[in-house]
DNA sequence: CTTGTTAATATTGAATTCATAATTACTTTT
DNA sequence: AAAAGTAATTATGAATTCAATATTAACAAG
C-alpha cells in the first residue's frame, strides 16, 4: 500500500525553492521576490504564494507582514537547538523499532552495518556516510511511527543547508564506530531502553555541533560554514 | 523582546478553521467546503485556500488534488504515535530544562507543584489538571529550546480534539501524582538524566492514550469518543 | 551636507475572473 | 428498472486584476 502522492503545483513549486535554499542558490536572510521567482518556474503568484506560507510553517522562510519573505537565517543556537530534538526523536525510533522490527530488517540492517565497517576500515568516508544514513533511516522506518518520520524529516530538512562532513577527526570516527557496534547489539537484543540511549547520546548527533561550533564561537549567523 | 506576531488574513483564517476542527463544529473526515467557509468568515478564496494548505503541512487536514480538503481522520494509532512523540519532546524539555532552568523558576514551578498537590487532596481535577498543564509548560519554556516548544505545540494541536479527562482513576491519579514528586526532586537536583527519564514514562502521557485504548480496541476512527 | 517631506514606484495582500476537473442529474438503451 | 453514457452543474486550480502598504527617489529646508 504505497501511498498517492499529490502533485499539486504549490508542492512542486515549494520543493523547488527548498532546493534553492539548501544549494544556498538563494541566500540566508535574502529576501525573495516573488516576481523574481514567478517568472523562473513560469508559474502565476497565486501557488507561489501559497509555497511561501508552507514554507515558513516549515520553518524554511519567515514571513515579514507586507514585506515578504526571506529565508531564515540559521544561527548556531537554533542548529543545536534543532540537532539537540532529531537526537531526541532518535533515541525514540530506536526504543520503538525495538518493539516492531522483524528478524528479517535485522538481518538487513546487520549487513548494512558490516559494510559500513568495512569501508570504515578502508577509510572511505564518502561511502562510509552513506551506510550510516542508511542504518538510521532503517531504524526510522522501522519505528512504524508515521508522525515520528515526518517530524524528523522537517527537521532535517532545516539544517540541511550547513550539513557537511569535511572535519571528522580520526578520534570521532573511532567512537562513532563503537556507537554503531553498541547500537545493532542492542538492537538485535531487542534492548529498546538501550538502543533508545544509545541513539540520543549518539555522537553522530553531535558531531556535527561540535563541529560547527569549532568554525563559528558566537551566536551570529554561521552561513559562511556552506561555503 | 517580545517576538512580533504577526497578523495575516490566511494565519487568521487558519487559526479559526483550528477551532472549529477542535470543537467538532467541522466533523472529523468532513469534506470542507470552500464556498461555505468564505461565507462564513467573510473573505475570499485566495487566503481561505493558503489557510487550507497550512492546516494541510500541519496534520490538521488533508488535501485531495481536485478534490478539496477535508478534516484528518484520527486513528487510534495515530494519536497513540503523537503522544508517544509528545513523551519523547517532554522528556528532552525535562533534560534541556535541568542545563538551563534558574533558581526562581524552579521555586515557581515548586510553588504551582505544591498548590497542586493541595488541589489533588481536596480531589478537584479541574484546577489540578490547568496546574498540571503549567508545569510541564513551564518545563517546557526553561528548555529554552524554540524549535521543541514550536513542534509540541503542533503535535498538542493535532489531538487536542480527542483529550480528554473523565475517566481518570484514583489509582492512575495517585501514580501521576507520585510521579510529579519524583519530577520537581530532579529539577531541584538538576538531575536532567533522571528528569528526562521520568517525563519520559510519565504517566500522563500514557494515560490519556490508556483510556481511549480502553473505549476503542480496534484502529478504526475513533472520533465517537469526542462527544 | 544632512535631515525631513512628499511624490513616484514597486511590492505585497486580497478579490475576482478564467480554465479545468469532478460531481451530479438526466437521458437513453437494454 | 438497472446500467451506461452524456450533458449540466458545481468545485477546484491557477491567472489576473484591483487595492493597500512599503520602498525608493526627488526635492526642499535647515
Amino acid at each position: 500500500m504505497t501511498k498517492i502522492l499529490q502533485r499539486n503545483l504549490y508542492r512542486e513549486v515549494a520543493d523547488r525553492i527548498g532546493d534553492l535554499i539548501e544549494h544556498g542558490e538563494l541566500a540566508p536572510g535574502e529576501r525573495i521576490s516573488e516576481k523574481q521567482l514567478c517568472e523562473k518556474f513560469g508559474v502565476s503568484r497565486t501557488p507561489l504564494r501559497e509555497a511561501l506560507k508552507v514554507l515558513a510553517t516549515e520553518g524554511l522562510i519567515e514571513l515579514l507582514p507586507n514585506r515578504g519573505a526571506r529565508v531564515v537565517r540559521l544561527t548556531f543556537k537554533k542548529v543545536k537547538d534543532t540537532y539537540d530534538l532529531m537526537a531526541a526523536l532518535e533515541g525514540l525510533s530506536g526504543e520503538l523499532a525495538c518493539q516492531h522490527i522483524s528478524d528479517a530488517e535485522i538481518a538487513a540492517i546487520r549487513r548494512l552495518h558490516n559494510s559500513m565497517l568495512e569501508h570504515y576500515r578502508q577509510q572511505d568516508l564518502k561511502t562510509y556516510f552513506e551506510l550510516n544514513r542508511q542504518i538510521h533511516e532503517s531504524i526510522l522506518a522501522a519505528s512504524q511511527n508515521e508522525v515520528l518520520q515526518e517530524m524528523y524529516s522537517n527537521l532535517s530538512q532545516r539544517v540541511k543547508r550547513v550539513r557537511y562532513s569535511k572535519k571528522m577527526t580520526q578520534a570521532f570516527w573511532d567512537r562513532a564506530v563503537k556507537d554503531h557496534e553498541n547500537m545493532i547489539n542492542a538492537l538485535e537484543a531487542r534492548d529498546s531502553q538501550l538502543l533508545g540511549q544509545i541513539l540520543r547520546d549518539h555522537l553522530c548527533n553531535k558531531l556535527e555541533v561540535a563541529t560547527l561550533a569549532g568554525v563559528i564561537d558566537d551566536d551570529g549567523p554561521l552561513e559562511a560554514v556552506n561555503g
